[in-house]
DNA sequence: CAAATATATATTCCATTTCATATATTATAA
DNA sequence: TTATAATATATGAAATGGAATATATATTTG
């Protein structure tokens, strides 16, 4: 009689949460290399594609919580990555841009994210990688509701 | 023409990481409910099937830092979750046993997760819950070298 | 074997995060 | 409308987490 699994490596959350922190480790390296903070890049990935977005709508993205984020956010405003602007229509909200120079090193970090991706799915095909990242997206999407 | 996928949809740290979190988040109000600590229901999951690891062992397990791990198991012990002997071979060493009462509590949360797991896989067929879980196990393992 | 190096865990100090709550604005109801 | 409730963000005190370092024990080297 073998041992049985233990628990942890046949439970979904341990293994989400164990990969999740295994991949983002390396290449969080990457960035505190470059002496920017971990969160700031998560937080300008998450703007990279579409800034103009709400405290909350970021929040959303990035999952911290929203005193977190707030404090986050101010903080890369006064390092000049970011600009804060009040929103015209709901005047209680913050809308979030990526300053010229927040941009310029975003750009960078996604490249070298994009890299990192590469290597790390390497040993994988296109198709189980699509595979993989559907499951995931699927898992999300439910989640959210 | 349509947008292209923003970014981070497309990226796979983000998606175990955001998946990670709303699989986590869910049951963490759970244990919350319960009155017990986060991180200590991970530490005990992390031991229930296997106690006596050193502070190390149980480290590579949580995936914490040591520093914090090692709060985390002085507080416990001091709350009666678990017991902390020092090593017989190598006395620099501190293996880890969970208490009766903090057994007890695992044994109750174990029951709940897995519970809150079948719920989170409901939608996916068996051959496809066990074919997202092997290819994380795969990346970990591979990650972990 | 003694000295030097490595390893396992603990501790200190400081930055960051969180919880609870405040403030400002908007939406709803009477 | 005005009062009431809801929403978006900010703030402050307290708890937590992390980097650097200390301590104790083991291992290696000359």
């Amino acid at each position: 009689m073998s041992k049985p699994t233990p628990f942890v490596d046949d439970y979904l959350a341990y293994l989400l949460a164990r990969s999740s922190k295994l991949v983002s480790e390396q290449f969080h390296a990457q960035v505190k290399a470059t002496g920017l903070n971990v969160n700031y890049w998560r937080i300008l990935a998450s703007l990279s594609d579409g800034d103009g977005l709400s405290l909350n709508q970021l929040n959303e993205r990035v999952l911290f919580n929203q005193p977190t984020l707030s404090k986050l956010v101010a903080r890369m405003e006064s390092e000049g990555l970011l600009e804060r602007i009040k929103g015209e229509k709901d005047k209680r909200s913050i809308l979030i841009y990526i300053t010229p120079q927040g941009r310029q090193l975003v750009n960078q970090l996604l490249a070298k994210a994009k890299w990192h991706e590469a290597e790390v799915l390497a040993k994988y095909s296109h198709a189980q990688q699509e595979l993989l990242k559907d499951m995931l997206r699927q898992l999300i999407s439910a989640l959210e509701n």
